[in-house]
DNA sequence: CAACCTGTTCGCCA
DNA sequence: ATGGCGAACAGGTT
């Protein structure tokens, strides 16, 4: 599930508990999603903070507390966040609840490959730091784009759609909707693009992220009937633009339909 | 029952 | 050094 605009959209389900204090913290510590985080120190000095602010960037949460607590949340595949009433009483799958007056935020995670962190500084953590600027700010310009795009030379575009420190936030149906907007076959490598495919893709990044974020990341809306998401799983899914029957295979690791086209196969 | 999965990471290999 | 490939992670869904 969770890609930009699905990591916002969980991201504003913790803003119930923004101002309030952590009354105590239930978690299952031995779980996967735990690793390499001090639980301890977790559950110790979130007790009694206060949650302060959120952010996401990209595919990464932040929840910033008094006294220094940093809590990173990444949703993996089947992470969600959600706040309950007092009495909620945590199921199987609900491994970190902060009980706070009157409701309780938990994150729950059926298959766990999402992942807790935890730090205690003055500062935000290295890694949340390093995340580079989001696809939608103005410093994602076409430039940096192209230069991203130009780090994985050799890889199938689609590839470096999905590398995280290029492009922090694209998962598989993004990547599929940008190359399919802007009629690049994914696996194309992107040294082969022209520069005015380079151009393409940046725009078309923009305003999927833009739109994306408006629509599924404000209340879990509908992106605009004519994007490819409402068809791309179909195993007998066609074109939007003409009805063509799309293509499926594994690129870059990972499913992809793409139409054949919109997105001819690049030459050679 | 088998296959498949909107994510990440690792080892192996060309 | 780069990157394709498969496996692993763990559980739910088709």
């Amino acid at each position: 599930m969770p890609e930009l605009a699905e990591v916002e959209y969980h991201r504003k389900h913790w803003d119930q508990g923004l101002g309030r204090k952590v009354l105590g913290v239930e978690l299952h510590a031995t779980k996967r999603i735990f690793r390499g985080a001090d639980t301890d120190a977790l559950v110790g000095e979130l007790t009694g903070a206060k949650l302060l602010r959120s952010e996401a960037r990209g595919k990464q949460l932040m929840f910033v507390f008094s006294g220094g607590s940093w809590l990173g949340i990444h949703l993996g595949m089947t992470g969600k966040m959600h706040a309950e009433p007092s009495d909620f009483t945590p199921g199987k799958h609900d491994h970190l609840v902060l009980r706070q007056k009157d409701i309780a935020l938990v994150f729950s995670d059926s298959r766990l490959f999402g992942r807790v962190r935890y730090d205690q500084a003055k500062q935000p953590p290295k890694w949340w730091s390093d995340i580079g600027p989001a696809l939608v700010s103005p410093e994602f310009t076409a430039k940096v784009c192209r230069e991203r795009l130009e780090r994985r030379p050799r890889a199938p575009v689609k590839a470096a759609l999905l590398d995280q420190k290029l492009f922090p936030g694209v998962g598989n149906w993004m990547a599929d909707e940008i190359l399919w907007q802007a009629r690049i076959h994914p696996a194309t490598p992107s040294a082969a693009l022209s520069a005015a495919q380079q151009k393409s893709i940046w725009q078309k990044t923009r305003e999927i992220c833009r739109t994306a974020l408006r629509t599924i990341g404000r209340d879990w809306g509908d992106p605009p009937d004519d994007w490819l998401i409402h068809v791309r799983w179909r195993k007998k899914g066609d074109c939007p633009r003409h009805g063509t029957p799309l293509k499926h295979a594994t690129i870059a690791g990972r499913t992809t339909a793409w139409c054949p086209r919109c997105q001819p196969r690049a030459k050679g």
